[in-house]
DNA sequence: GTCTATAGGGGGATAGAC
DNA sequence: GTCTATCCCCCTATAGAC
């Protein structure tokens, strides 16, 4: 049991680690209620419906990357280190008991989640490849990154392969994932 | 009412195209009995379990894949030949009401389905991959087709983006699946 | 090969006591 | 804020009649 004002932030946690693992129609109330010690109701009195929790989450969850991006500490590095700074998210997740990409999990479940999920996912990804494309754009012009087409083309098939990635990863290792984001860094600076 | 000796048939043929749509936890023998026409216990005559089901459906879309690929109509291709046709693979899926990569679906839902459709996942990609791989090397031996790094890293990445921008595709539209796959063959021919 | 009927479990959600 | 108790729906799967 866990009586306390941060059970929300709680069920929040555990709510978003299972879209990680399961994705949103694979996990229940039950898994968080058990997990926490509580009952159903008591998550149900925190957040009155699935969607409603979900959207909680997925808020936060890009509210945490806004407030990334925004940051000194990434904002000033160079356009490498910036994109450096990005695969590590993905490269984590994979080292986090094989998470996968919250954009893919959604995109994959989108002909059977609520509206309002949908909408939380097309956000979540478009901030992705906005930021994506103007680091990309950024090294293009500094002449550290090497490529051809436009820098949204190139964000796109970016975000694509590292979501794409991280899925093949669980059916065949991460050395797979991590040939991937080599591939990228190595296409990149030539 | 499909009372016929193909009802087997077209059982496998909805529930292909259910995987494709919704994910394997996503259907349900009523979606398939309803559009059939016949009661839930008849699809259970033909396929005692759910997991035997989709086992059958994943060892059939191997096979075809397999004929395709062993065909001469493929195998005499040129290299650049030979890939438009597997990009095609893909840009038809999303032109047939957004369908997604069955092998990253099923690696999104990889945490929650049975071994053996796990094995067949598995099974799958390798195959993907390996024929990628042998497309790619032997058009860079012809010197059609230019790239740094390893064939089997460069299939892989390809593979990885293809699955991840028919997904994506489904929050931000069809230009971006497009944009992904005119970037790998501009990549390639330069 | 398909039907009716039903078992048995899990899901999301709510009412009202504490 | 959490509990007990319960509702109602959908799911997979089975038994036995036709």
């Amino acid at each position: 049991m866990v009586r306390s004002p941060n059970t929300k932030r709680a069920i929040m946690d555990l709510a978003e680690a299972l879209l990680h693992d399961k994705g949103y129609n694979g996990f229940s109330y039950a898994d968080i209620s058990a997990e926490l010690g509580v009952k159903n109701a008591a998550v149900h009195y925190h957040f009155r419906t699935k969607e409603e929790l979900a959207v909680a989450v997925l808020q936060r969850y890009r509210d945490r990357f806004k407030l990334w991006v925004n940051n000194a500490r990434v904002k000033d590095l160079p356009p490498d280190k910036k994109l450096d700074w990005f695969f590590h998210i993905y490269t984590n997740m994979r080292a986090d008991n094989g998470k996968v990409c919250l954009a893919g999990s959604l995109e994959t479940e989108f002909n059977s989640i609520p509206d309002a999920l949908r909408s939380q996912t097309e956000a979540m990804t478009r901030e992705y490849l906005e930021w994506l494309e103007a680091a990309l754009q950024e090294g293009r012009e500094a002449g550290v990154f090497h490529f051809n087409g436009s820098a949204a083309d190139k964000a796109a098939l970016i975000l694509a392969s590292l979501q794409g990635a991280l899925q093949m990863a669980r059916a065949l290792g991460t050395k797979k994932f991590n040939a991937v984001v080599q591939q990228h860094k190595q296409d990149l600076l030539v």
